[in-house]
RNA sequence: CGCGGGGUAGAGCAGUUUGGUAGCUCGUCGGGCUCAUAACCCGGAGGUCGAGGGUUCAAGUCCCUCCCCCGCAACCA
């Protein structure tokens, strides 16, 4: 009877599609479910979606649509994606499913019963226009986050789960089980930051919040976020019903994989929502880091998303999903960028990987007509290659098990590297001219075609899709030599097998030119020019003449000013609101012209903006681009460039 | 002193738990090879491990002080 196991995404938010970021957390866990099933395990991986909502119900009205038909276009290319990138889960659960809603009702009924859910009130800001409550802490200048206009101090009734009762039982539960939440750091950060200081009741219910699932026994309420996220875990396994034999099955799950923002939820909430409910807690939440880009987070205003869809057309998904498990470290940040993934594709897949397959095919089909030979008698180079192999699979496995992807995959590149290293030591090109040379050439080819085997079967969880090319080009046909049971022992490989040689399977990147070709849009446009290995352009003096190209990398836009007003601690600078017309996102950026303009004399004037400037962090505000002024030397007068009236905000200045 | 993470070769990172000659990948320079996807193999250059102080025979690694970056503080993986 296999061991169970059962790892877990976040079930993501379908407001708009997934970015590089959802999709390096899909395969991640995707990865690590087809090693614990190649390892022989009973894997069940379950991901979805979380799709009630204001943010959703006002999209949806943005466009005309209900909420149910947005998000069903939105799951929609969910779906594909992760059919793209082989995310191959076994469930999909969406909280608009029927079984999930019921669960939840039925954990909130039983939660209520029980005590640990009060009715009480819950205080906010209310924005009339928006429809929406806030808290203290979102507001923006004291103002509505989203709209920018002013709030009203409201209450309304609200359930609550007693969050504070459990405190110290979790305080406890967490320091007698150190591997619950990892890495290890993240766990300081929620002992120190929320557990010791004290929690607060959890609000569970909003009656102003209608896109949701509704408490059945007082139906103006609707089940508010957390309660109806984190349950997704157990609903898809049928906790509760009748037919739960998933859940005994399956229940605790191995791991949560979760991005490191969301660690919290799943660290503090979740677990006692269970242990209120008398269920056992899973046993590992992961928080991962972000991908990060320009040392910025990700996100739709910054218009730095990469959009995964994009990458696998151009490069196939099984090169995204290995650069996404070897470049970073799990649990940190890393970097993204585009040269750094073209440099993996060329580096590791292209000359180590591809062209070791390659290479070696080649010397079969040259010198021994394309039939794998049998080996002779091994010799030292011989040996230290085959322990290599053999030792591995375990080598792997550790690491597989701490969720280290990329140490697991580097471990496998070593295997990969010394291929290289013993063709070029055992020279087959030498050994094929002399008739004492053969029977070492026999002995050296099969040796590699017996390596490249072990690398792709350990190579399959991470790509899917690579191993089935080397083994058509390998010729292994046979099922069972492509499980980690056939590398319990050197040599499952038959003499006699015929080899193929085909396409390459990573052919090498022109990285310049591919640079210069993917990122083409305007507001990536100014990134990668960094990237770029630049032709060595001498720095340019202020002085030296640009072409019109150059002037025309710089997107001048006419803005409006909303809002304006002084930033704290600052004497120069002043933090402008900026419309760019109605049809493209408000804008934020800080400007230092304090000394010359008041706030009062900046609203609704017209100002220039550098539209694609690289926003930058003033006095903790991100500031997403310049307004255009005019100063003398000393810095005496200034004078905010304006064009002349009858423009409309957003038109281009050139 | 809100909490947490980080500052190691041109770039990106590992190493810090258990102190003992500073390592990996990319780039760069030189050499080798010709089976291979201008690839592969070998070698070199390049770091006062953020700063200062301390403990020690010995500190990137332990202790103290300081500086700088980043994240979090009720819902962006």
């Amino acid at each position: 009877m296999a061991e169970p196991f059962y790892i877990t995404t976040p079930i993501y938010y379908p407001s708009d599609n997934l970015h590089i970021g959802h999709a390096y957390c899909s395969v991640a866990a995707d990865t690590m479910a087809r090693f614990q099933k190649q390892q022989g395990r009973d894997v069940y991986f379950v991901t979805g979606t979380d799709e009630h909502g204001q943010k959703i119900e006002r999209k949806a009205r943005d466009k005309g649509v209900t909420p149910k038909q947005y998000v069903d276009t939105i799951v929609e290319g969910i779906r594909s994606l992760w059919a793209q990138m082989d995310v191959q889960y076994d469930d999909f659960l969406r909280t608009t499913d029927q079984r999930h809603v019921e669960c939840v009702q039925g954990i909130f009924r039983k939660l209520y019963e029980q005590g640990d859910i009060y009715k009480g009130s819950y205080e906010g800001w209310y924005c009339t226009p928006c429809e929406s409550f806030f808290t203290e802490l979102q507001l923006k200048d004291g103002c509505c986050p989203d709209c920018g206009r002013p709030v009203e101090k409201t209450s309304e009734e609200a359930y609550f789960f007693k969050l504070s009762k459990y405190q110290q039982w979790l305080i406890d539960y967490i320091e007698a089980h150190p591997d619950f939440i990892q890495p290890p750091s993240r766990k300081n950060e929620m002992l120190n930051n929320f557990l010791r200081p004290g929690l607060t009741d959890l609000c569970v219910s909003r009656t102003s919040i209608k896109w949701g699932i509704p408490v059945d026994f007082d139906p103006s309420h609707t089940v508010y976020v957390w309660l109806d996220a984190l349950t997704n875990y157990i609903s898809v396994l049928g906790y509760g019903t009748d037919h739960d034999e998933l859940y005994r099955k399956y229940w605790p799950a191995n791991i949560h994989l979760v991005g490191k923002e969301i660690v919290r939820f799943h660290t503090i909430i979740w677990p006692i929502i269970l242990h209120a409910l008398g269920e056992p807690l899973p046993r590992k939440v992961f928080g991962h880091g972000w991908l990060v880009l320009d040392g910025m987070k990700m996100s739709k205003s910054l218009g730095n998303v990469v959009d995964p869809v994009v990458l696998c057309n151009r490069y196939g998904s099984d090169a995204i999903r290995y650069f996404l498990m070897r470049e970073m470290p799990f649990g940190s940040d890393g970097q993204f960028s585009y040269e750094a993934l073209l440099k993996r594709i060329n580096a590791d897949l292209a000359n180590d990987l591809g062209n070791l397959v390659s290479r070696t095919v080649a010397m079969v089909e040259k010198y021994r007509d394309g039939v794998v030979p049998a080996p002779g008698a091994y010799d030292e180079t011989d040996r230290a290659l085959i322990a290599l192999a053999e030792a591995t699979p375990a080598k792997l496995r550790t690491q597989m098990e701490e969720l280290q992807f990329s140490t697991a995959l580097s471990e496998l590149w070593v295997l990969i590297g010394e291929c290289n290293r013993y063709i070029d030591v055992n020279a087959p090109w030498v050994l094929c001219k002399t008739e004492e040379g053969q029977q070492r050439l026999q002995t050296v080819l099969y040796v590699l075609c017996e390596c490249i085997r072990y690398v792709g079967v350990l190579l399959a969880p991470t790509m899917p899709r690579t191993p089935a090319q080397i083994f058509a080009q390998l010729g292994v046909t046979d099922p069972a030599l492509q499980t980690v049971a056939s590398l319990a022992q050197f040599g499952a490989l038959p003499a006699g097998t015929l080899v193929h040689k085909g396409e390459a399977i990573f052919p090498r990147i022109d990285i310049v030119k591919e640079l210069a070709d993917i990122v083409p849009t305007p507001k990536a446009e100014a990134k990668p020019a960094a990237a770029k290995p630049a032709p060595a352009a001498k720095p340019e003096t202020a002085d030296a003449p640009i072409t019109i190209d150059d002037f025309a990398r710089v997107q001048l836009r006419v803005a409006r000013v909303l809002a304006a007003e002084k930033v704290e601690g600052s004497d120069k600078l002043l933090k402008l609101r900026l419309s760019l017309g109605a049809a493209a996102p408000e804008r934020t950026v800080v400007s230092g012209i304090a000394k010359f303009y008041t706030p009062e004399t900046m609203v609704n004037r017209q100002v220039v903006l550098v539209a694609n400037l690289k926003p930058a962090k003033l006095r903790g505000i991100l500031s997403e681009g310049m307004i255009l002024c005019a100063s003398d030397a000393a810095d005496t007068t200034l004078k905010l460039v304006s064009v002349a009236e009858g423009m409309e905000d957003g038109a281009t200045v050139r």
